[in-house]
DNA sequence: CCGTTAAATTTAACACCGTTAAGCATGGAT
DNA sequence: ATCCATGCTTAACGGTGTTAAATTTAACGG
C-alpha cells in the first residue's frame, strides 16, 4: 500500500470539490480543466484516478445520495405510515435539493446500494402497514416518479432564473390570454412551490389509502392477518 | 462544395430533418455539423436561421408538444372526468415517447402557447366537474411531474439499454440481497413499464377524487351550483 | 441586359471540450 | 545505486458551438 508524503489527490477529495464547483457554476460548466484548475491540477491528472468523465459524475450522484441520508428507521409497530413516508420524501427532495442539476446529474444512474437498502425497508415497512407488495412497490414507485418529476422542473426553473429574465410577476403576464389559468396561479403561486410539493405528496398518499383500505375490504372474511 | 438543391433551407424543414436525426443517433450526438451534413449545408449555415442550437432545440421541442396533440376536447356535460384526463395523460406519455430523450430536450422549456391553451381548457373542465381551481391545477401538475418523471427514468433506461448491457433478468440478478424488492420485482415486472404508468395514473386520481369529494362536502349547504 | 441589393451559404478561424500518449519527477524497496 | 510504481505534466487529437468575413445566388429596377 502507500504512504501520501505530501499533496496526493485522493478521490474524495476530487469528488467533493466537484460538488463545491458545480454548486458554483452549474453542470453545464462543470468541466475538468476548471475543475483540474481548481485542485491546482492539469486536467489530464484526473485520469490517473477516474476511468472518465462519467465515472466522476456517477460518483458525485452516488456521494449526494449517501449523504444525509433520509431516515431509512423502519416504521415502528402503530405508526402512521402516511406521515413517516411523507417525511422520508421531503427528505429527499432536500438531498435533491442540496446541489444544484441533481435530477439531471442522477438521472439514468443505476441505485446504489444505499437506495436499494431503504427501497427494501420501506417496502418491508409499508407490507407491514397493510399494503399488498405490489401496491406498496407502485406507490413508492410513483412516488419517487413525482418526485424526480417536481424536481427536475424545479431545479429547471432555478437554472432559467439565474441567466436573467422573469420573475414570477413578470410571467403572470403572460398568462393573460388564459384567464382562468392566470387567475388560479396568481392565487397558488410558483408552480414549484413547497404548497404545490405538500399537495402532490398529499393526493398520492390519499391514492395509496384508497389502496390499502380496497385491500383490507377483499381480506374482510379471511380473518384477520 | 457544391449545394445538391438550390431550394432555400427553412425552418421547418431543419426542425423535423433533427428531429429525424434526434432519433437515429440520440441527443448526446445530435450535433450542429451532423445536422447540416444531413441538410446537404454546412454548420454555420444554420446560423442564418437560428440564433443558437438552444433556440434550435426549443423549437424542436415545442414541436413535439404540438404535434399530435391528445384530445383538447373540453369535458363533456356529464362526462367521467377520471378517463377523460387519464386518456390525456396517456396521450402526452405517448407523445413523448414518439421520439428520443424527450425529456431531457423538454426540461425547462418554457411552455408553449399550444400547452398553454391546453392546460386552460383541463383547468376549466375539471371546475366545472367540482373542482376548488386550486385542487385542479395541483391535481394537473401532479399529474404532470409523475408523468415527467416517469418517462425521464423510461428513456434513460432504453439509452442505457441501447449501450448494450442489462436484461431485466440479470437486474433481478443483482437484488439478491433485498428479498422483498427481488420477489415483489419479479412479480411486478420492471420498474416503468405500461402496468406501473397505469397504477401511478390511478392512485393520484383517486387521490384527486378524494379532494372533490371533500369540496362537495364543504359546499353541501350551500345549495345545488 | 446590367448593376445593385438583399438573402443564403461557404470558408476560415477561435476557444473550449473530453480524452490519449508520452515524458518526467519523486520516493520507497531491493 | 538502481529499479519501479506512483502521480503528475506537456503536447496533441478530434470534436464541439459559435463568430466574422468572403462569397455565391436570387430578385428587381433602370
Amino acid at each position: 500500500m502507500v504512504r501520501l508524503s505530501t499533496v496526493a489527490l485522493e478521490r474524495g477529495t476530487i469528488v467533493s470539490t466537484a460538488l463545491r464547483l458545480l454548486d458554483e457554476v452549474g453542470l453545464e460548466k462543470l468541466t475538468l480543466r476548471r475543475l483540474a484548475a481548481e485542485l491546482g491540477v492539469q486536467a489530464p491528472a484526473l485520469y490517473w484516478h477516474f476511468r472518465s468523465k462519467q465515472e466522476l459524475l456517477d460518483e458525485m450522484a452516488d456521494a449526494i445520495a449517501v449523504q444525509e441520508a433520509p431516515s431509512l428507521r423502519p416504521l415502528a409497530e402503530g405508526e402512521p405510515w402516511e406521515e413517516w413516508l411523507a417525511e422520508w420524501f421531503r427528505g429527499r427532495r432536500r438531498v435533491f435539493r442540496s446541489h444544484r442539476d441533481t435530477v439531471r446529474l442522477t438521472a439514468g444512474t443505476h441505485p446504489g446500494a444505499e437506495t436499494l437498502r431503504t427501497a427494501e425497508t420501506i417496502l418491508e415497512s409499508l407490507v407491514r402497514a397493510g399494503f399488498t407488495p405490489r401496491d406498496a412497490l407502485w406507490g413508492i414507485g410513483t412516488l419517487g416518479n413525482f418526485l424526480g418529476g417536481f424536481v427536475l422542473e424545479e431545479q429547471a426553473d432555478q437554472e432559467r432564473g439565474m441567466t436573467g429574465q422573469d420573475t414570477f410577476e413578470e410571467a403572470l403576464e403572460a398568462l393573460a390570454p388564459y384567464p382562468h389559468l392566470r387567475a388560479v396561479m396568481a392565487d397558488t403561486g410558483a408552480p414549484q412551490s413547497d404548497a404545490a410539493f405538500e399537495h402532490g405528496l398529499a393526493l398520492i398518499l390519499a391514492g395509496m389509502r384508497t389502496r390499502i383500505e380496497a385491500t383490507r375490504g377483499m381480506h374482510k372474511n379471511d380473518g384477520d392477518l
